[in-house]
DNA sequence: GGAATATATCTTGCGAGGAAGATGTTTCCG
DNA sequence: CGGAAACATCTTCCTCGCAAGATATATTCC
């Protein structure tokens, strides 16, 4: 019934404990980013992806980017950011503006609705980080988090580009 | 072409700094997972869904486990769970047993291969996290990393099952 | 000017997973 | 015993995103 008590049948126990140390961790943050994620859904109609691109065009600029660069920024292929271009058109949140001085390039424009969806959106979500991650890590386990990340990324392929 | 310096067009920049601060954080265990996951798919040819099921199979006594239990765990839908364990008993890793005493259930129970290529993907993954997460972080860290999930578990519903 | 290369976007087909419903099995209760 | 409710699994249809290829425009070199 209960084989892990006296016996070792292979020599890897430690490898399973980092596997299973490491699966909890990604669980506890997958899980925290899904009830967020779904709150935005819920309360928006905002799928991630969208959401994503709506936080990254109420950044910029003329509240506006190029198509492929949006879509290498959100980690999406050209085909793919397609679609969801043309999902977000039809809920009026962007619009899509010819360059004038480069006809290749189609600007993915934030519309005032979109704009406005973004800002709240980001209110919605920001409100739930503080409430439900910043305060009970608080300021200094959070620092570590974000410390631990950076560390992550300057010791694995941190390709900016 | 620069109003991030002098403009403050609306009161919740606050809430772009901890919004882009979880952003950030989430993307790069992410991408760290997903360089895993990357890493055990091309030498395994496991996609993730798979590979977690072959961990918890592993795990489990007599290396079986009903259907709908593992689809629980695996946080997948029974539907979506069918098809999985389609392409795993195709590539032999997994069989259905019926129930004995339960003529509803199926186990899905871990045939040799599997058990075999199981043991084998999950020493490939904790030497690179090893490598790639424990070794740069430093067991403390490491430490403070299982911690701070732990308390985002306690805060948001851990639903324990 | 005009061909070759690079860039930006769109179209088609595929795999993964979810939702709703169908089927067969067990358990509960009168 | 006999029927109703709960349960486990599977089937069908849907959405989403990627990969590969097609099309159109820009830039560069001759």
């Amino acid at each position: 019934m209960h084989n892990a008590d006296n016996e070792r049948p292979d020599p890897h126990t430690d490898d399973d404990e980092i596997v299973t140390w490491w699966g909890l961790v990604i669980e506890g943050y997958l899980a925290t980013q899904d009830r967020l994620m779904g709150e935005i859904a819920d309360k928006f109609g905002l799928p991630p992806a969208q959401f994503d691109i709506l936080l990254r065009l109420v950044r910029s600029p003329e509240h506006r980017m190029p198509m492929t660069r949006l879509a290498k920024e959100a980690a999406l292929t050209s085909g793919g950011f397609t679609k969801v271009a043309d999902r977000m058109v039809a809920a009026d949140l962007i619009r899509r503006q010819p360059c004038d001085t480069d006809r290749r390039v189609t600007y993915a424009t934030l519309t005032d609705h979109g704009r406005d969806v973004a800002n709240r959106a980001r209110r919605v979500c920001a409100d739930t980080l503080r409430r439900t991650v910043l305060t009970p890590l608080g300021t200094e386990a959070a620092f570590a988090l974000a410390n631990a990340m950076r560390t992550l990324r300057a010791v694995n392929g941190d390709r900016p580009a």
